[in-house]
RNA sequence: GCCCUUGUAGCUCAGCUGGUAGAGCACCACCAUGGUAAGGUGGGGGUCAGCGGUUCAAAUCCGCUCGAGGGCUCCA
């Protein structure tokens, strides 16, 4: 921790060499803020000319040169007066020093040549900065005070360490999540591509992708009946008047795709799934006794997301929601959180995470529901979590304006998070379409209604698995189990009947019958990321073996089909890694 | 939506200050029949994202549009 806040420090004031340093090049440039940030820092500045990369090279010289002169960061605390009088000319500045309560106090950090208006903490001096733990990564816009009203400033982001080791570390880091990038390993394993030209943002699967998506939806709907939900199939559009009802024409409108206007009607493409649960739902007067309803949906929707919002899979216009709503009845509510939860939890290990953390988001100003039931329902949320002994975060008023709601976020291989899950209840659909239930006493009651979603959306998730394995999927998951690669022509026949046989067990196997020498089959083989490669030749056929080569590099020769076949086996029913 | 960067063959990229396009991989054909990460030879393939402008001449310069990348904002 106190590492931590040393690189706070660090960080901070290589912000402020970097400002010095940038007024010296534009010696007109207004400066905004810069603080430090995770793995490094930034400032941001109006400048004379947009920056150009060649630019963070000039920049970098200059700041070593200030880092070498061994300049003091000196703490001053001076008066509104003085500090508008030193920073006449430095209009963001003064913004800020307006924004400063009255009664506190004002202090200015000055470096010799540089003087910011700052509350610190710094180092001691540019000697405990390092000229070779740093590097400029990256230009970048950013709004005055994140406020898209507000001029486009330029940002310029850093890194900083206290040595060129930690710094190197860092890199290595950063080149890791590049190889690791989904996008381009769907290219290259053939997973999936977009097509601007037919839309941004949505996403054809390739057969290797579609694959794997099948395993994925298969193990879903397979833990999902075993887990008490049913399966719905709904409609992709529905009339104006299921959105008008739901609301979404009034305050989500502008994320939908627009209307089909057909037989006089406006049809709009779904965003959500939860308005045709709800009109399944309606469709019969329902008892205490037919709760709580579990309904499950791998339900494609259509959001109109900014362009500038587009990444990947992990943000599209298309994308499929493994979706599914709860009707419960109010002294359900508890025990049907603690189950989400549990099966939550159940469905994240499956995949392989297992380090995960809770965000619980309560009650935000603006919100429709009794407090009474946002009370109930938070408090069910936060039982649940603490049952299952999960870590959490409570993000206070953090909530949609509809209901409390706890994400989970999972930890990948190089340690990002990725937020999967999310349970979350509303108090604003059953309201709107007056969702109704006949109690014990035959009062018609409200139900409660929760939203979740396990794995978030399918692509998405997938780009989530994809970039955790760096592409090299489990033998459960992977496109290609097994590649069968005959030595020479004479496996061939051999070969095509093994990849009959193996298929027969359940493995997706493939023998490379092409035109290629032995050698560039096993290299292809190795690019896909193959788990199992086995080699056929003249030994292999006479003895019913197969010699494997693993995707590691690791080679067993000559071990007895059947043998490999109770292997290949238990690697996919326990899901392991090899 | 905004700022910066960017858009050359299916992929990865080269093409200096303007003179109507190249490489490797992939693809196709032929030869080679091969024991653990690319065998050889030949061939086909591009209105240089689109539209407009400057110029004798534009992939190259300028403008607009569309897309992509990095950010900001947004993600009820």
């Amino acid at each position: 921790m106190a590492n931590e806040e040393k690189l706070a420090k660090i960080r901070h004031s290589m912000a402020h060499v970097m400002a010095e340093a940038v007024l010296e090049i534009f010696p007109d440039a207004q400066i905004a803020i810069g603080p430090s940030i995770e793995n490094g820092f930034y400032y941001d500045f109006e400048l004379p000319r947009p920056l150009l990369t060649e630019d963070l090279d000039t920049i970098t010289e200059h700041m070593k040169a200030i880092i070498k002169q061994d300049k003091k960061f000196v703490r001053k605390e001076v008066t509104r007066q003085e500090a508008a009088e030193l920073f006449k000319d430095q209009k963001y500045k003064l913004e800020l020093l307006d924004a400063i309560p009255e009664g506190e106090a004002v202090t200015i950090y000055n470096q010799g040549g540089f003087t910011d208006l700052c509350r610190g903490p710094h180092v001691e001096s540019t000697k405990e900065l390092s000229a070779d733990g740093f590097k400029l990564l990256s230009i970048a816009g950013a709004y005055w005070r994140g406020k898209e009203s507000n001029p486009m400033l330029t940002r310029i982001y850093g890194t900083a360490w206290q040595n060129a080791k930690d710094l190197r570390l860092y890199l290595d880091h950063l080149a890791d999540i590049e190889k690791r990038d989904h996008r381009k390993l769907g290219k290259e394993l053939d997973l999936f591509s977009l097509h601007e030209e037919a839309g941004p943002g949505l996403v054809y699967w390739h057969p290797r992708g579609a694959r794997v998506r099948q395993v994925i939806e298969d193990f879903w709907r397979q833990e999902h009946y075993k887990n008490g939900y049913e399966m719905v199939y709904t409609p992709h559009v529905g009339k104006s008047w299921l959105w008008e009802t739901s609301g979404h024409l009034g305050f989500y409108k502008d994320g939908m795709y627009p209307p089909m206007e057909m037989d006089k009607a406006d049809y709009y493409v779904k965003p959500m799934n939860c308005p045709f649960h709800i009109m399944i739902y309606q469709n019969s007067k329902k008892s205490y006794r037919d709760l709580p309803c579990r309904w499950a949906e791998l339900g494609t929707v259509y959001r109109y997301e900014k362009a500038g919002a587009l990444h990947g899979l992990m943000r599209v216009r298309g994308f499929t929601q493994d979706d599914a709503h709860l009707f419960v009845t109010p002294d359900q509510m508890d025990d049907e959180i603690m189950e989400v939860l549990r099966f939550s939890l159940h469905m994240l290990h499956s995949f392989g995470f297992n380090d995960i953390h809770a965000y619980i988001s309560t009650k935000p100003e603006k919100s429709v529901g009794e407090v009474e039931k946002w009370d109930a329902a938070t408090e069910a949320l936060k039982k649940a979590v603490e049952k299952e002994g999960l870590a959490y975060d409570i993000d206070e008023g953090g909530g949609a304006f509809y209901g409390p709601k706890i994400d989970l976020k999972i930890k990948d291989a190089i340690g990002r998070e990725w937020q999967l899950s999310t349970v979350q209840f509303d108090f604003n659909l059953p309201e709107r379409f007056k969702m109704t239930f006949v109690d014990k006493d035959g009062v018609e009651k409200r139900p409660y209604m929760i939203h979740r979603a396990l794995l978030g959306s399918i692509e998405r998730f997938f780009g989530v698995l994809l970039e955790n394995y760096a592409g090299a999927f489990p033998p459960w998951l992977s496109p290609d189990q097994i590649a069968i690669i005959p030595v020479g022509e004479v496996a061939f026949d051999y070969s095509k009947q093994l990849e009959k046989r193996l298929r027969a067990e359940g493995f997706r196997a493939v023998a490379d019958l092409s035109n290629e020498r032995m050698n560039a089959k096993i290299r292809n083989a190795q690019k896909l990321k193959t788990p199992y490669m086995v080699i056929i030749g003249e030994k292999e056929m006479s003895g019913d073996a197969v010699s494997i080569r693993y995707r590691n590099g690791k080679q067993v020769n000559l071990v007895s089909t059947e043998d490999f076949i109770r292997e290949v086996h238990k690697a996919i029913d326990n899901k392991e890694q090899i």
